[in-house]
DNA sequence: CGTCTATTTGAATGTACTCAAAAGCGGTGG
DNA sequence: CCACCGCTTTTGAGTACATTCAAATAGACG
């Protein structure tokens, strides 16, 4: 039931069965249906999530009223509102699913709790916000460094699973572009060809 | 000697007065002046930073030459390159001095170690990451959501002391336009009023 | 004081955007 | 199974913001 979460954490640390028992006691299973959300900017992030299998995005919507994502979190990847999980204040983010997904949701009061009982989490979450931070460094360094049709190539490179499932419009709105940009930029690239 | 950093440390954990020795006796101290590198380009990241006094910036060189700044590290604030220091590769970014600057070394070696002898550096460096992972979300949504000036306001407003402090051509830089774009911003500001 | 670098200003260019409309695709109900 | 509706993608034309290249001015440092 909870083999995937399992083997994703085993990645970093090792748990005792004990352990294990402690850590799966606390987490809850959530099944969210395409276009659904699992959280509204406003609302307050009471638990971050494990992706075990659909998609889901994390975005934000500008005073003008444009969507802006910032993630896609695809089978085997965490995600939620660091900012107001961490501090349980209003969320800034959304997240919503782009496909029938199943989340494991680990609830804020939990994982503190388990921080202490079982220190070890302390490690397994330095190392995931430890990747976290590198993938986004790259991020903001290609959005200040690379042209559009560049930035584009790369996210293809670097995720080609998603770029057959996600929907262009959403990919346009996660390299900063609009949609018709991109389908210029898409026109180009298969026309050099 | 190390009163800065254990006060900042000091934020997140708080050290036993032996756990405090031992990690005092794994840091060590390193000035930089003005222009002088603390690592660069293909380099292998050996040491986390801490900057007890002075200014940093972590930047980027693309294809074309250009460089791009990732990160001003000020005062109190910790920088280096994680993804290679983590995995002991090759560093993609340099770091330079924009003032004559002290800051405390940890070693990636005594950092290992030290994570075995005082597990709650696990949690410190958790939650150095998550903070640093909240600002550079923070960070990537300005990219796109704000045209230059906004983002220039933004700079101002969350780092006024580096405003003072930094050279325009490297706030420019910094975000992601022109030194020449950045004169004309701050002229239609000024203008303004 | 002189040199070197940073900043400002100008003119031409380019990339991506906006607005608008057409074409394509997928899902739903008759 | 087909027809329709809504949403996504494509295409076109005009526009805006930031860039590039070039030159002048201002400032910092020895």
């Amino acid at each position: 039931m909870y083999d995937e979460i399992l083997k994703n954490v085993s990645r970093f640390i090792e748990l005792t069965p004990e352990e294990t028992n402690v850590f799966t006691s606390q987490l809850k299973q959530k099944h969210v249906t395409k276009r659904e959300f699992l959280l509204k900017e406003g609302e307050i992030c009471r638990s971050i999530f494990y992706v075990s299998h659909g998609c889901l995005r994390t975005f934000f919507v500008d005073p003008k009223g444009t969507e802006h994502n910032v993630q896609f979190s695809i089978d085997d990847w965490w995600c939620g509102d660091l900012q107001s999980f961490a501090t349980q204040t209003a969320a800034r983010y959304n997240i919503g699913a782009l496909e029938d997904t199943d989340v494991v949701c680990i609830d804020k009061v939990a994982l503190d709790e388990l921080y202490g009982r079982i220190p070890k989490l302390e490690k397994l979450f330095r190392h995931l916000f430890q990747n976290a931070l590198v993938t986004l460094q790259d991020r903001v360094l290609s959005t200040m460094c690379d042209p559009a049709e560049v930035r584009y190539l790369n996210f293809r490179r670097k995720y080609p699973q998603m770029d057959n499932r996600i929907p262009q419009n959403q990919i346009a709105s996660y390299l900063g572009i609009t949609p018709e940009s991109l389908s210029r930029i898409r026109k180009q690239i298969a026309d050099k060809k």
